[in-house]
DNA sequence: GTACCGTTTCCTGGTT
DNA sequence: TAACCAGGAAACGGTA
């Protein structure tokens, strides 16, 4: 079956800067569920989406959007990965053989590989022959691969989150502090256990959030304002000293232990 | 159409 | 003086 598809592969297409439409159904209802769809909101001109790139040279961020489009669009059940085993750039992933797929997302890692071989072999056109792939994918989802639960890592704590992008202001500067790779020194935190963290780089803080939002007139000013918002829902908590802040009781995702 | 939520924008006044 | 904090008020965009 899957060699089947793969057969009726041609050639690869991907278009450098292809501003990529679905042809199967829009952005709203591929990701309508409001964790999905800020993944998307999030792109920039310099960082393409992830459709319009060659997986090999997918970044961390693209190989996790692409996880996000498979366990929505292939309702895979995403209990069972691990994605731990998928915090890799598309160059690693592509090298990944599908015994390592298994390993990391048990069934859903075989049907995670036969997609990504699709995508690598068929390029932009994937996308335009979704309705068929899909259905074959889905032909090959077996019960023990069905979506059952929202996304939740099971081996790795650190990206056990519910949503690999997060659309609110404070999940944002969460998740932010809990990737140190994204963070470039914006954010740090003062006191790991109490969840107190400190704003390093304001101006980068705000511009980083007003790209997510798609607004070059943030702030730090204005971003500040939201944040303080967040202490009359418990989210934040005040800390009486400039450019530092708490996560409150109604904060959760940030602790060690917890994620 | 409407209500609600989570900001965004602007503002005044205070602090570091 | 600049940068930041505090919080009121109104507006806005998305969603249910």
């Amino acid at each position: 079956m899957f060699g089947m598809m793969l057969d009726s592969v041609t050639h690869s297409t991907f278009l450098p800067n292809a501003s990529f439409c679905d042809p199967l159904m829009s952005w709203t209802d591929l990701f309508s569920s409001e964790e999905y769809y800020p993944a998307f909101e999030h792109q920039t001109a310099g960082d393409p989406y992830w459709t319009s790139v060659h997986p090999e040279y997918w970044t961390k961020r693209h190989v996790w959007e692409w996880l996000q489009f498979c366990c929505e669009q292939y309702r895979l059940d995403a209990s069972g990965i691990s994605f731990c085993h998928f915090n890799v750039s598309g160059l690693q992933l592509c090298s990944m053989t599908q015994e390592e797929f298994r390993e990391a997302a048990g069934v859903c890692g075989e049907y995670l590989y036969f997609i990504l071989q699709n995508i690598r072999a068929q390029g932009y056109s994937f996308f335009n022959d979704t309705e068929e792939t899909k259905a074959a994918i889905r032909d090959c989802a077996d019960s023990n691969c069905l979506k059952t639960s929202g996304i939740k890592g099971q081996d790795c704590p650190s990206h056990s989150r519910a949503s690999l992008q997060s659309s609110h202001l404070w999940e944002f500067v969460r998740d932010l502090l809990l990737s140190p790779e994204e963070n470039c020194g914006i954010l740090e935190w003062e006191d790991r256990e109490q969840g107190i963290f400190r704003v390093v780089k304001s101006e980068a803080l705000a511009k980083m959030w007003g790209q997510r939002k798609k607004n070059d007139r943030m702030t730090y000013e204005k971003l500040s304002r939201a944040l303080r918002y967040y202490y009359k829902t418990g989210i934040l908590e005040r800390v009486d000293r400039r450019l530092v802040y708490k996560f409150g009781k109604n904060a959760h995702g940030w602790q060690e232990d917890k994620l």
